[in-house]
DNA sequence: TTGTATGCGTTATCAA
DNA sequence: TTGATAACGCATACAA
């Protein structure tokens, strides 16, 4: 057994003037609540409005007003984002309620492949969106330079590694780690590790920086284990890595809080306890931190702030407002818990 | 210090006919590769979209059109989503990977207000989509209505609860359980409990009933804890509760991975081991299930073949095709792994 | 093979 | 307060 679907033709905003007896002018303006149209003309509208089933084409309207009130949020390789990244829900989130709060929609485009990119980067251009949120760009990403040959009102989410100028907001994930790491030290560790990971991506590169910056002339490269992926398998590895290397460590700082995970699982296959034996500490704050036992402390990602942010940063343009030179920084406060 | 942004106007077709020396229906065709042009006009016309920065207006090409060759995907309630579903993710990209072969865009749409509601609402009726995808839609949604006035292409996945007669894909959570539960029996549990979770929507209560059509008259209510959510936590709780009730407990059906996971810590604390002491299985075979210590037996959700399974169905009705009533019913292979 | 003209559904400008 | 009417940028039927 099938269906066959029930396509409707549309009502316009002509069947509405006929329909209430008046020009299309009017109904236009009721449509758009404005000023100057008699309580009489609006409620014959309204009725009529309602019994043709009228709905506004913004394809028509965008054409005519030059902008949409969309706003793109571009996710890249969802593969790693979704599956890895445990922000990327909250960055939506935030990104999602700031928009809807300036009246925009927010419409998120995936790109996983290239053909992907040729078609999203047509979309962008062609005038379907007002401006555009993009989280984490690569190096020479054809979706950044689409944007900024448009002048498309943008911003990132994270640095975009080769284009400084455009506005994005971020964390500082070199002193974030720094802190993190001095805390751990703090508690009395002799012998502190790190798992380090994506050193590809400025995050990955930053925090081990941070890491290098707080042991200072302490620091043993020995002690640094590189793994690809912030991923809990990750962790498994780097984590055996760093023991066989250098049984006697006392302390990790995991490169993210899925790391971190696999790092605990590792230590507790060597019978090490923690945070007795091994002080471990992640980052991230995401959900991971409280179901590992015990719970991971790690530096907090101001996820929901930095969707927030960045669509602030694109509204701010689209109002025709500057938009500060070198992005937005945001607070990572610490989160002490069980692990360290 | 501050950059304000540089907006250039952009040009048309119309700028294209100029600078080629042609007409604007030439350069048209041109642009959507049409036959019927020399080759001299072509490349006249393909250097002046080059030299003068054309992009087509998709605002323009749809009006005329009256399509837009994008699809929406409605994500409702991403906090839940998001956080708990973890097949979501690869829901999204099926369903990309089909549009995207078929030349559409796919547009997420949030909806987390109702203002979201209200505004994604208009953004549908407006012509900005030619068909919509629908995760867990809840009974009544204000969404489903306005594609059911609409008749706009649409496919769930997921029941729909109160509108069976739309097109859907989904898998049978009722045959899933049961067959996972047996496979548990079988391996020589005799007292066999159950974590149920969610029983307000449709799988949480047809997880339920196939637990229950497993055990038949050995069916034993006080053996069945309910949780609200598919959570980590939910499943501590649960399992506590279960042990409390009925401690020589030796097999665990959770409704979900998630939930799993969590009773797996429950369990631990209360010294029993899995899965020599007590079997335990789950549902999803999300990542949870690789994570957890031991893995998981589970069943496998075909995630990226749901997102697929809707997009194909949407894009049937687009090419006017009939749609099967009753809707997809995808295979779900158990897994078995250390838990049980 | 190419040009011209019309319409898609709105908003906006200007008279009335 | 309202009604004509001109854009908006494109596709397309028809004429050349």
């Amino acid at each position: 057994m099938v269906s066959v679907p029930a396509r409707r033709k549309r009502a316009t905003i002509h069947d509405v003037a006929v329909e209430a007896g008046v020009s299309r002018g009017t109904v236009s303006r009721v449509v758009n609540d404005e000023p100057y149209v008699s309580a009489n003309a609006r409620a014959a509208i309204e009725a009529a409005i309602e019994k043709v089933g009228y709905v506004p084409n913004n394809a028509a309207r965008s054409l005519v007003m030059q902008r949409s009130q969309a706003v793109g949020f571009i996710v890249h390789e969802p593969h790693s984002l979704f599956l890895e990244d445990p922000n990327i829900g909250d960055i939506l989130l935030g990104a999602n309620t700031a928009l809807s709060h300036a009246d925009y929609q927010m419409v998120c485009l995936i790109i996983d492949s290239d053909r992907d990119t040729a078609r999203v980067a047509r979309y962008l251009s062609g005038g379907f969106v007002d401006g555009v949120i993009i989280v984490s760009a690569r190096q020479n990403d054809p979706i950044t330079r689409v944007v900024e040959k448009l002048g498309l009102p943008t911003a990132f989410v994270g640095h975009p590694p080769d284009l400084r100028d455009l506005p994005f907001v971020g964390i500082d994930n070199r002193t974030s780690a720094r802190a993190l790491t001095e805390r751990l030290l703090d508690t009395g560790r002799r012998r502190v590790g790190m798992i380090a990971a994506a050193l590809d991506r400025d995050s990955g590169a930053d925090r081990l920086a941070g890491f290098t910056d707080a042991l200072g002339d302490a620091f043993d490269s020995n002690l640094v284990a590189s793994v690809p992926l912030y991923a809990y398998a990750a962790g498994v590895a780097g984590m055996r890595e760093l023991l066989q290397r250098s049984p006697e460590i006392d302390g990790v700082f995991a490169a993210s809080d899925a790391v971190a995970a696999g790092a605990l699982e590792a230590l507790r296959d060597a019978g090490r306890r923690v945070p007795e034996d091994v002080g471990v500490v992640g980052f991230d704050d995401s959900a991971w931190a409280r179901r590992t036992q015990p719970p991971l402390s790690t530096v907090h990602q101001p996820a929901s702030g930095l969707g927030a942010g960045a669509a602030e940063l694109v509204l701010q343009q689209l109002r025709g407002e500057a938009t500060p030179v070198g992005g937005l920084l945001l607070q990572t406060p610490i989160v002490w818990r069980g692990s360290a």
